[in-house]
DNA sequence: AACCAGGTTATGC
DNA sequence: GCATAACATGGT
């Protein structure tokens, strides 16, 4: 009752993609255990607890006892192939990573990991400007008391499991109710005003699929607060482009320095240089970079 | 106890 | 157009 089964890809391993999903940190949105994943998603205002095993072939996803229309399955099934990035043939990725005399290990170490997205682009877009200038570990604070406070939840084996508050919900709020939390003044306002755009319709992820990468850029830089990173961290995480790189990130550079591939931070032509040999999978490079970092960088 | 953190905007030359 | 400052606060 209730399962959905999903045939695994080529170059897929469910485990590395369990282990970035729950590197060191406390992510509110999901709960990994050493086999699967559980996270709730809201399907046409319905809340559904969604958990993910594997067996030899296949993906299993398990949606509880609720009986889903067909419709509602085929949602589900949807948000979970672009979540773990199935739908996307990565042999091209794998051939130059392996072409690479330094980066070469990642295709053994990490192998089979995906992009793991952010299907929800709204959530995409807050949580990247949570995580703008501050450690992860607090940003994952903050978006905890953000999602306790605002998000809906569920009760599912004795676990709360949050959906991300809606557009809406964060645009009703004052910039001082975000303040308490310990949001900044700007930040406070961006989400508000993103809540708003996205809340009225002026912006949604439909919409955004229409543009070209150039015209998702321009689109999501004109909203209040999100320059080039944030801009290439929805393109990467939430819009299918494997183009985007978030400019000027800081663990990015510090895995390119960690890897001897730059001189210091402000090597650009290194890093051009590289992203040209990447060119297509450039957001798969960065996602392996951060990989990088959760491992101990004695190369 | 300084310095850094999945940056962006405002300001000043 | 490019550097610099301000933002806010936790982590190391």
């Amino acid at each position: 009752v209730g399962k959905l089964y999903v045939s695994k890809p080529d170059n897929f391993s469910f485990s590395e993609c369990l282990w970035f999903l729950n590197r060191n940190y406390d992510d509110c949105l999901y709960l990994v255990s050493r086999d699967s994943v559980s996270r709730a998603i809201n399907i046409n205002d319905k809340v559904v607890v969604l958990t993910v095993t594997e067996s030899q072939n296949t993906l299993i996803l398990d949606t509880g006892h609720n009986e889903l229309d067909d419709p509602t399955k085929h949602l589900a099934v949807g948000y979970f192939c672009q979540w773990f990035d199935l739908e996307r043939d990565i042999s091209p990725f794998y051939r130059i990573l392996e072409a690479h005399p330094v980066l070469r290990y990642m295709a053994d170490d990490f192998n089979g990991l995906r992009v793991m997205n952010i299907p929800d682009v709204f959530e995409a877009l807050i949580w990247s400007i949570i995580g703008q200038q501050i450690n992860l570990t607090f940003a994952y604070k903050l978006k905890r008391a953000l999602v306790e406070k605002y998000g809906a939840h569920v009760i599912h084996n004795g676990n709360a499991f949050y959906t991300f508050p809606e557009p809406l919900a964060l645009a009703a709020l004052t910039t001082e109710e975000l303040r308490e939390m310990q949001f900044s003044k700007r930040k406070a306002e961006y989400i508000v005003n993103a809540g708003s755009v996205f809340g009225n319709g002026f912006l949604s992820k439909e919409m955004l699929l229409t543009l070209s990468a150039p015209e998702k850029i321009t689109a999501l830089v004109a909203l209040k607060g999100v320059g080039l990173w944030t801009a290439n961290y929805v393109m990467m995480k939430s819009l299918n482009e494997t183009t985007g790189v978030p400019h000027g990130d800081v663990g990015l550079l510090k895995a390119l320095a960690n890897h001897g591939l730059i001189s210091d931070r402000k090597d650009e032509k290194s890093i051009v240089a590289l992203f040209d040999m990447f060119a297509g999978w450039e957001s798969y490079l960065v996602h392996y970079f951060w990989r990088s970092l959760a491992i101990p960088s004695d190369f």
